[in-house]
DNA sequence: CTAAAATCCGTACCCCGGTACGGAGTCAAC
DNA sequence: GTTGACTCCGTACCGGGGTACGGATTTTAG
């Protein structure tokens, strides 16, 4: 796939794709290989990753993590326990951001709860 | 209260207190008062506040929006209704967050089971 | 009264996650 | 084979959220 089709599917810029590069998110002979001018060439399961990236950082997750958990997921040189660790670690991460989001929701519908009983604090 | 004070109960450093006035979450004669030498004097009250701002930053609020939302909380000049819907919008900004994490961990989750099952992918 | 700690302010710097610019080279279609 | 779109690359810039520096006052403790 060119760069313009991927970008599309992915809703992401080619500037974008580039930076991803630089964090290492999207490397060379992985995720895209190169004719000889040097135009990219992008892999089908690329346009997967970037949904997940997508995903991830939505979730919170930090390019410089992502670039981690793609290293973890590919390298053989870590042990399955590591990877284990890692993904159990985000989703604690994760259910505690969980939580804090229920309690700002708490919050706020109590304040709301306060409005419609046309109490004013403060 | 002093700076030092307010800063150890809240968890900052007084360098984010000046830039919390900058963006509008601390307001001078509301949030803080000034000796005649120019040295801040804090009401207890913003501790709290910074409690909430805290809450609300791992809840995915950005300060621009925390200082709207203090507006839209102090203002008399904002309807009742205007109130509602400001909030009743972040409580649903925050489901979609939540709904979107719960999609992350039921990600990792299965990866993690993939692991278990000893299968190695992509 | 003096010394040490706290505070003031402006300015500069940092990381993050991109976006924009702009000239040169490449590609696809006609 | 020319034209118009696409892509390359480096560099600069942007907004968000702070942090650090550093000289001048102020405040507090002894």
């Amino acid at each position: 796939m060119r760069v313009t089709e991927v970008c599309s599917i992915a809703g992401v810029g080619p500037e974008t794709l580039r930076f991803y590069e630089k964090r290492g998110l999207l490397r060379e002979g992985v995720h895209f290989t190169r004719r000889p001018s040097g135009v990219r060439q992008y892999e089908h399961a690329t346009v997967e990753r970037l949904r997940l990236v997508s995903l991830a950082k939505r979730a919170g997750l930090t390019l410089s993590e992502l670039a981690m958990w793609i290293d973890a997921w590919e390298s053989d040189s870590i042990p399955l326990s590591a990877r284990r660790s890692f993904f159990a670690e985000k989703v604690s991460a994760i259910e505690q951001t969980i939580t804090e989001l229920h309690e700002m929701r708490a919050y706020l519908s109590e304040k709301i709860g306060d409005l419609d009983r046309g109490r004013r604090e403060e």
